[in-house]
DNA sequence: CGTTCGACGGGT
DNA sequence: TTTAACCCGTCGAACG
């Protein structure tokens, strides 16, 4: 082993070693508060709801002046937090029970407990009564009682994990995330209405009352005219297909891809019509009237959302903005938004996990180049597809091809992704650097390899759904852990955003609200990207938290591996990415 | 009338 | 240069 202890993370993140206090409500509704020290409990304050950002905040600066931390453990920041934002409230740390258990249960299953997931049901505060009632008039414990004995089989649960403090940095870096996720919805991305509605007229035509705007209605009846079929319809994938065929274009499917490979007079027309549609129903008016508000786009992000920690985000489509909307974004007057992205964040964890100095050292400044540079192959587009195809397990196409190259370059890197493949193969699980298991095939998984012997039909079906899970958990550990190191980034980011001083001055506190009012603040978050609204003035400061954080957060995770996350920051306006 | 599913296309 | 990992939202068709 090349790698010494000095290599191993440090066992309490930064945003660690704080005052804990359990906030959580009685069957009555109402809200108790539980300081615990190092002995258990050390106070216990009942709160209304109205009292509670007040004390909160108290509570913050109290510990602040002190110069530690204090840290909240509560049901889930998604319940919690909104409210005390919208207060003007802002909170340092906390602990996330809900978030917290998905990953335990999955990383330290309690034997003691055999029931599927190993845990108690869900720790939901704002539920009904009835749901605790299960007993009768026998004595049961309190809602907040529950709280707090989640927490403490939490704690016991990762007194037994292999790894207690990597995993306590997850779990840290988790619950910093669901702070992230609340904070970004409070303060929204700025979103210039005027600006989108300009790109739809420009895109789509006027609008027509009660019908297809005007590009839309032109570009269809071109495409009915190709087809000589008056009456085709365009929407429905069935009906297209059939007039496809009738008017002679031997296509499967209407994708654009296979259409694009046909030359006939309705492929231009139809391509440019679904182009349109699709811009015009999933991001058109309806969405503008819908999410966009006060110049704020607000969506709704789910951190944890993906198995591999990654968020996902349910409503508003906030990870799927399309490129060319992008420009709809636009800071405030005074303001300059700073678009940051990490360039190849997934193979460069990769290396690093892997302890893949050669890798590491290609990486440089341009990943794709540097494995040029050392003779893998010939293109950086090569590089690009090898590389892509090494984390996702491709085995046939170009892609397929070129990874055989990158095994000989780089057999240790590679190592890492085939063993967790061959791990997914057999039915086993695999875990992220930090300790993020992943879920353990299904039943019907399971049942099919049993299977296999039945006969030829099964035998090849249970092959295929095992290399099936063998690319899940091939690209499960890579992709879960450049999420871990996103999650630090974000956690260490919004900490040096809250210490830049405020400006004076701020026309536009309203839509940002109370707390993100005159100092730089998050404004989007999309896996290995961060966009930062902050005042003209302080912009080369939220700048270099920025690109201080992601070196903070590369330390954190791999210690003195010598890796590099390079940014791409842009202050101002935003460009085209590769 | 509802709900569910597959096809499609947007993101990383 | 569709081949592969993880997603979400919309639509129409199919089902109940």
């Amino acid at each position: 082993m090349a790698s010494g202890s000095s290599d191993a993370p440090p066992p309490v993140a930064p945003w660690d070693a704080a005052d804990r206090i359990v906030l959580g409500r009685t069957p009555g509704g109402a809200i108790v508060a539980v300081a615990l020290d190092r002995e258990g409990a050390a106070g216990r304050r009942p709160l209304s709801d109205a009292e509670l950002p007040a004390w909160v905040a108290l509570r913050e600066a109290e510990a602040a002046r002190a110069g530690r931390g204090v840290r909240w453990i509560w049901s889930g920041s998604a319940e919690w937090y909104p409210r005390l934002l919208a207060a003007g409230v802002r909170v340092s740390r906390c602990h996330d029970l809900r978030l917290c258990r998905a990953i335990l249960a999955l990383a330290v299953p309690d034997p003691a407990d055999t029931r599927d997931g190993g845990w108690d049901e869900a720790v939901d505060d704002d539920a009904p009564d009835a749901l605790f009632e299960i007993g009768g008039d026998a004595p049961r414990p309190s809602a907040f009682d529950r709280t707090l004995a989640e927490y403490e089989r939490q704690e016991a649960a990762l007194a037994r994990a292999a790894d207690p403090g990597r995993l306590r940095l997850l779990l840290a870096a988790e619950s910093a995330g669901s702070l992230v996720a609340a904070e970004l919805r409070a303060a929204g991305l700025p979103w210039d209405a005027d600006r989108h509605d300009a790109l739809l007229r420009t895109e789509l035509g006027e609008r027509i009352a009660g019908g297809t705007p005007a590009r839309i209605a032109q570009t269809a009846a071109a495409v009915r005219a190709a087809l000589g079929d008056p009456a085709a319809s365009l929407d429905s994938q069935p009906k297209l297909l059939r007039a496809l065929h009738r008017a002679g274009v031997r296509v499967e499917s209407t994708s654009k891809w296979e259409l694009a490979e046909h030359d006939h007079p309705v492929i231009e027309p139809l391509l440019e019509y679904k182009r349109l549609m699709r811009l015009y129903t999933a991001n058109g008016w309806a969405w503008l009237a819908e999410w966009v508000r006060d110049g704020r786009f607000r969506p709704v992000y789910v951190p944890g959302g993906v198995v591999t920690g990654r968020w996902a985000s349910s409503g508003g489509g906030a990870l799927q903005i399309p490129r060319g909307l992008r420009d709809a974004v636009r800071a405030d007057p005074g303001w300059v938004m700073i678009d940051a992205d990490v360039a190849q964040l997934e193979p460069r964890v990769l290396a690093a996990m892997a302890r893949d100095e050669r890798m590491a050292a290609a990486a440089g400044s341009d990943l794709y180049e540097g494995v040029v540079a050392s003779g893998a192959v010939a293109t950086r587009a090569e590089a690009k597809v090898a590389m892509l195809g090494a984390l996702y397990g491709s085995t046939t196409g170009d892609s397929g091809r070129l990874v055989p190259r990158l095994r000989q370059v780089f057999p240790r890197a590679m190592a890492l992704v085939d063993a967790a493949a061959r791990e997914g193969e057999r039915g086993g699980q695999v875990s992220t650097w930090l300790g993020r298991v992943s879920p353990a095939p299904s039943a019907a998984w399971l049942e099919a390899q049993r299977r296999a012997s039945d006969g030829a039909a099964d035998e090849q079906r249970a092959r295929r759904l095992a290399r099936d899970q063998g690319r899940f958990t091939r690209n499960f550990v890579v992709q879960g852990t450049a999420a871990e190191w996103a999650l630090a980034w974000l956690a260490d980011l919004r900490a040096r955003l809250a210490a830049i001083p405020p400006v004076p001055e701020d026309h536009a506190a309203r839509a940002s609200g109370p707390v993100f009012a005159r100092r730089p603040h998050l404004a989007f978050f999309l896996h290995d990207e961060v966009m930062v609204h902050a005042p003209a003035e302080r912009a080369e400061e939220a700048a270099d938290a920025i690109r201080g954080a992601a070196e903070a957060a590369g330390r954190l995770l791999f210690g003195s591996f010598p890796i590099a996350f390079p940014l791409d920051v842009r202050i101002g306006r935003s460009v085209a990415k590769d």
